[in-house]
DNA sequence: AGCACGCCGACT
DNA sequence: GTCGGCGTGCTC
């Protein structure tokens, strides 16, 4: 009797572990890569997936057995490269990459069964009209839930019930989860928009580059309303006809319901959705389905790139631009860099939608590395809104107050001829300084190099970094006298009070992230006071960056900048490039049908590049100005940036370590090490913060570098060391 | 990420 | 004397 060598195969856990371990396969199990595993670890047992083959490094008797697998489709090869190419690159133990792909281990575990029901052919003894239409549904489709077919009859959850006790309906248990809806091909290529030429031939383009299954960028290149998605929505088509799977991304959960509903009209069902804010066991549905291969179209933020995929035909990343997809916590990462190699590795093409494109985009679709697909005229003929700038040296506003009167005008004619306005602030709360009248004292966050920002509707204090949150002092914490708080600048807060004062009768709303949440609820709460709002509901709104994304003001016709420079003076690399984005986001609210829009920016500087361009309206003039700007100083997309933090609970803990490091940085040709520089945050968290800056030319080795370096440093007590490759933003 | 091991202060 | 604080190191 002959015993087969007993199999040794490499398990990748979701830890922080710097490489998978092997394992012993025991004799009665048959594995293969991909395969989610349960393995001994130390005294705890995890979970894991079968990684390839065995290393083979470790003595054989020290090697513990598999204890089992669980029955779920394997991880793709193509999803296992794909953690492996992003661990390598963000410079991630390649199981923190994986724990992105296991965020929802539930999803393994055998799904309950699902309680539908169909007709048995008994006619019920009484029968109503709500009874024939449940009854007419049952027989119509199979897979359906009590609530199911409640909702296909209209008929409230008893009438169901009712017919399930009279043995109408007859329960009929299925394995798994609740599929999602088929495509409706029909729906989808019978309700098509007429489509402009130009939204006709990007959409013909991006359909055939679908169709051939092959790697490509495609720049989805169109000002705000000229029907980006439209045309995105036509390659989908292309995707669903080929039979593959479709992943959609957006920079933030709010803009999924936009997208859903858009979604829902234009193909006559529901995508799949995927974000932070996903109950539990729909998290756990759309997960096994995605691993089942059974989702066609999702919609989702950044993580749904990690999402156990099978065939994907087509990603779309929308807005492309938005730092919302830069990771900054954990692993990190960009999600639109890391979808591009997505697309790669699934050789299909990749659709990159924005109104106005990143700057490292720009000179990709200007090198001809990315396709370009330009949709120039905005949708029923509506025109770019009239951008001025008002130069509030020559145009102050009144003592203590922060419109000018422009601004104010505009506001008042706007609500004369029954139209909408917006101001727009990126600060939230009332006001970001405190300070006291009669000792000076200026309240700052006991955690962070911050001043606390004054919420004057909840009456409160609070860190935007950290969190921390007192009540608004009734006397000076410093000097003890009563009354003397004074509130320093604008936040829109403040902004709604001003307008408040000169437009007593106007019906005014805050939107910013401290009134409807950055949450779910929050997400959909906002999308139906947006709604609300956007329907009428208000005649001025005030508010942050949250105004700024995708929603649609059909009434609005003027946006009041309140500070455009605000961001520009900070010395980050991307001020510029942000800027112009987010303004002429903004800007672009105003005026999208049929009306020509107005927008005014108060600026100390208009004759600041960006300044100039957004009422020139020559995106590609500052775009190109702007490239050779970066490429002069070596910097992104002409050269290559990383960041390294490292941080401790103790200032000299933190110093003595970077200055350490700073003896040990490798010599190269290519890369220049900046720093150590305490960090633009010194403080943060309660942690003192310093940070390196690693400059290298467009192809230099910046991951073997940083490795070689950190190989020579060892990190002990409160310290802490996090690599950012690529960093987006330098606050 | 956990969890055990190990070396220092303050309690029945 | 022991209980327990959390720094350090290991997990195939």
């Amino acid at each position: 009797m002959s015993v087969a060598p007993m199999s040794i195969i490499r398990v990748l856990v979701p830890l922080a572990l710097p490489k998978a371990y092997d394992y012993r396969v025991p004799p009665d199990m048959s594995l293969a890569a991909g395969d989610f595993v349960r393995v001994p670890l130390g005294t705890r047992r995890v979970t894991g997936v079968v990684w390839g083959a065995a290393v083979g490094n470790l003595a054989p008797t020290k090697l513990k057995d598999v204890i089992e697998k669980y029955e779920v489709p394997p991880l793709s090869e193509e999803m296992r490269d794909f953690i492996d190419w992003v661990a390598n690159y963000v410079m991630a133990p390649p199981g923190l990459v994986l724990r992105q792909t296991m965020r929802v281990p539930a999803a393994l575990e055998a799904a309950k069964p699902l309680m539908t029901y169909r007709a048995t052919g008994d006619e019920p003894a009484r029968i109503t009209p709500a009874r024939t239409r449940v009854l007419q549904a049952a027989r119509a489709s199979s897979g359906l839930t009590a609530a199911d077919l409640a909702r296909h009859a209209e008929v409230s959850a008893g009438v169901v019930r009712g017919l399930i006790k009279a043995g109408a309906l007859g329960l009929h248990e299925l394995p798994g989860h609740k599929p999602f809806p088929p495509p409706d091909m029909e729906t989808a290529k019978a309700t098509g928009p007429q489509l402009s030429t130009e939204q006709a031939d990007a959409a013909t383009a991006l359909g055939q580059a679908v169709r051939a299954t092959q790697f490509g960028v495609h720049v989805l290149d169109g000002v705000t309303g000229s029907g980006k998605t439209e045309v995105y929505f036509e390659a989908i088509i292309a995707g669903l006809e080929s039979g593959k799977n479709i992943l959609i991304l957006l920079p933030e959960i709010s803009l999924t319901a936009q997208i859903l509903h858009r979604f829902e009209a234009r193909f006559g069902y529901a995508p799949a959705l995927w974000h932070s804010g996903l109950g539990a066991s729909e998290r756990r549905r759309t997960w096994r389905e995605v691993a089942e291969n059974r989702v066609r179209v999702l919609v989702g933020a950044r993580s749904a790139l990690f999402l156990p995929w099978h065939d994907l035909g087509l990603i779309v990343v929308d807005e492309e631009h938005d730092g919302g997809y830069k990771q900054e916590d954990g692993v990190v990462y960009n999600a639109r860099d890391m979808a591009v190699v997505r697309a790669r590795l699934a050789a299909c093409p990749i659709i990159l939608a924005s109104a106005t494109p990143s700057l490292e985009t720009f000179v990709n679709m200007r090198e001809q590395r990315y396709m370009e697909h330009r949709l120039t005229a905005r949708h029923g003929g509506a025109e770019l809104p009239d951008i001025q700038l008002v130069d509030m040296r020559l145009s102050p506003p009144p003592r203590g107050k922060w419109l000018v009167p422009e601004i104010i005008e505009a506001v008042g004619v706007a609500i004369g001829r029954g139209e909408q306005s917006m101001l727009f602030l990126n600060r939230r709360g009332y006001a970001p300084l405190t300070l006291c009248r009669a000792c000076g004292h200026r309240y700052a966050c006991s955690n962070c190099d911050t001043w606390m920002v004054e919420h004057r509707f909840d009456k409160r204090l609070q860190c935007h970094h950290c969190g921390q949150n007192v009540p608004v002092p009734n006397v000076c914490t410093s000097c003890g006298e009563a009354d003397q708080l004074v509130a320093c600048g604008p936040g829109v807060e403040r902004i709604t009070e001003e307008i408040a004062d000169y437009y007593p009768d106007a019906r005014i709303a805050v939107l910013s992230s401290d009134h409807v949440g950055d949450h779910v609820g929050g997400a959909v709460g906002m999308r139906e006071l947006i709604a609300r709002l956007a329907d009428g509901g208000a005649d001025i709104i005030v508010g942050t960056q949250i105004v700024a994304k995708g929603h649609h003001f059909p009434k609005l016709s003027t946006v009041g900048v309140v500070d455009a420079d605000l961001g520009l003076g900070n010395g980050d690399l991307r001020a510029a490039e942000r800027t112009f984005q987010m303004l002429s986001q903004v800007a672009g609210r105003s005026g999208r049908e049929g009306t020509m829009g107005m927008a005014m920016l108060q600026t100390h500087m208009p004759e600041h590049p960006v300044l100039q361009a957004l009422p020139a309206g020559d995106r590609d003039a500052f775009m190109e100005r702007e490239a050779v700007v970066r490429q002069q100083a070596g910097m992104p997309p002409y050269g290559r940036l990383a960041a390294i933090v490292v941080s401790a609970m103790g200032r000299d803990e933190a110093h003595d370590f970077v200055q350490m490091m700073a003896r040990q940085i490798p010599a190269h040709d290519d890369i220049r090490v900046l720093g150590p520089a305490p960090a633009p945050m010194a403080r943060l968290r309660n942690r003192y913060r310093f940070r390196f800056l690693i400059k290298g030319g467009k192809t230099a080795p910046m991951q073997a570098f940083i490795r070689h370096w950190l190989d020579k440093v060892k990190l002990h007590g409160s310290l802490r060391l996090s690599v950012d490759i690529d960093p987006y933003s330098f606050m």
